[in-house]
DNA sequence: CTATAAAAATGAACCCATTCAACTTTTTTG
DNA sequence: CAAAAAAGTTGAATGGGTTCATTTTTATAG
């Protein structure tokens, strides 16, 4: 159903302006010192504008996020059509496509502001937003498991749900540590995960 | 070095009285919604003195969550001096140990804001503070696996390390889930992160 | 092509956390 | 004990997110 009506085009035309303002925006300085006047200046519309269209400035970087994010869960998607046979392989994969996507629109700071707002507010609409994001994130950690032992290539008896939840728990706090600190590298990050991830591959796979 | 003066008392009476008002009034209604101004007013000081204790509002917090941190982590030594023999045990032990304190001062809202901030501003001096204190406790879980190591109860060759920080990752990532969601119980908690330790655990034994 | 209704845009006003220049109280000095 | 210095308190002013009554724009009806 194509919205032709002049209205129609100059709402969505609008909301692209904010949003793309604000990509540009919080990429350029911090997230704090962009004032909703400066979004509202860029995107050549009021204050009031900009409230007609996301809830709150924090909306404003969810959508930002989950841009992002679905992104990286259609690259994941990707993986899961065809993941290696080697557990630890498949499993860091995995990771590693989230890791390395991650910064790709958004910076530390953007994700920090997110994952407060989103821990600060849950039941909001932003919030929600994330946390659905998040779980769906957490779904494929899963779902990796379950098809590799539906291969043979995993221990059939361990609870996949469990240990998916375990897995992603971790390289999701090793990321908040990520964003956190401003001088850690991707490198860094992947590595320590490796560390971590290894053992539960192993016991995953079946130790030999 | 007792401080007898006058100076030093007064100074050390409103300090107290600010974060008594805080630990009350954070509990009582939202943390959002509980104004600077309310905690002087019930501090019998004025709003400029409050900042003259507390940098922010969110250091208010903090102050109150260390306290209860503390606690958590004077628990944790308690527990270190004598583990249970069993891995699964000493580890779910240790871990329960902080999930039963945790809401003894404060309130899952107070939780959410707190980690909110910690997130938003690790380089604050709030900021700080939190994490100092949650690489405390992610150290007294590591500490834990190397006593049972030396022990011989766990398997020598692991990295203790590694293994420490995932399973803290994770019950740490499974509190946040806690305090996020209001209408999950402790008991649940518990439950979740016991199928997600026990695994791990028994790897860490030495599978029989 | 008006006139009316519906939808959206606008920016001044509001609420709070935070700051800071002026004022009080306590301590020190002579 | 009085005067000067030091330390601390105070509340009005500032800044930015958010709201909402008013105005402007677009769609519909006659």
């Amino acid at each position: 159903m194509a919205k032709t009506g002049l209205r129609e085009r100059q709402k969505a035309a609008r909301e692209e302006r904010i949003l793309h303002a604000a990509v540009t925006l919080f990429r350029t300085e911090d997230y704090r010192s962009v004032r909703i006047e400066d979004l509202a200046e860029m995107a050549e519309v009021s204050v009031g504008t900009v409230y007609n269209y996301y809830r709150t400035k924090g909306d404003i970087l969810i959508a930002c996020v989950a841009m992002e994010v679905e992104e990286v869960l259609a690259n994941g998607r990707q993986i899961l059509s065809a993941p290696p046979h080697d557990v630890e392989q498949a499993l860091l994969g995995l990771i590693f496509g989230y890791y390395d996507h991650s910064l790709e629109y958004l910076s530390k700071d953007m994700w920090r502001q997110a994952l407060a707002l989103s821990i600060e507010a849950p039941d909001t609409p932003y919030g929600r937003r994330y946390w659905d994001l998040d779980a769906r994130l957490c779904g494929q950690v899963t779902d990796l498991i379950r098809l590799l032992q539906s291969r043979g290539e995993a221990q059939r008896d361990l609870d996949a749900s469990a240990l998916g939840q375990l897995l992603f728990n971790n390289l999701n706090m090793m990321f908040i540590e990520f964003v956190k600190t401003d001088a850690m590298t991707l490198q860094h990050l992947r590595d320590t995960v490796t560390i971590q991830t290894r053992p539960i591959a192993r016991m995953i796979a079946g130790a030999t």
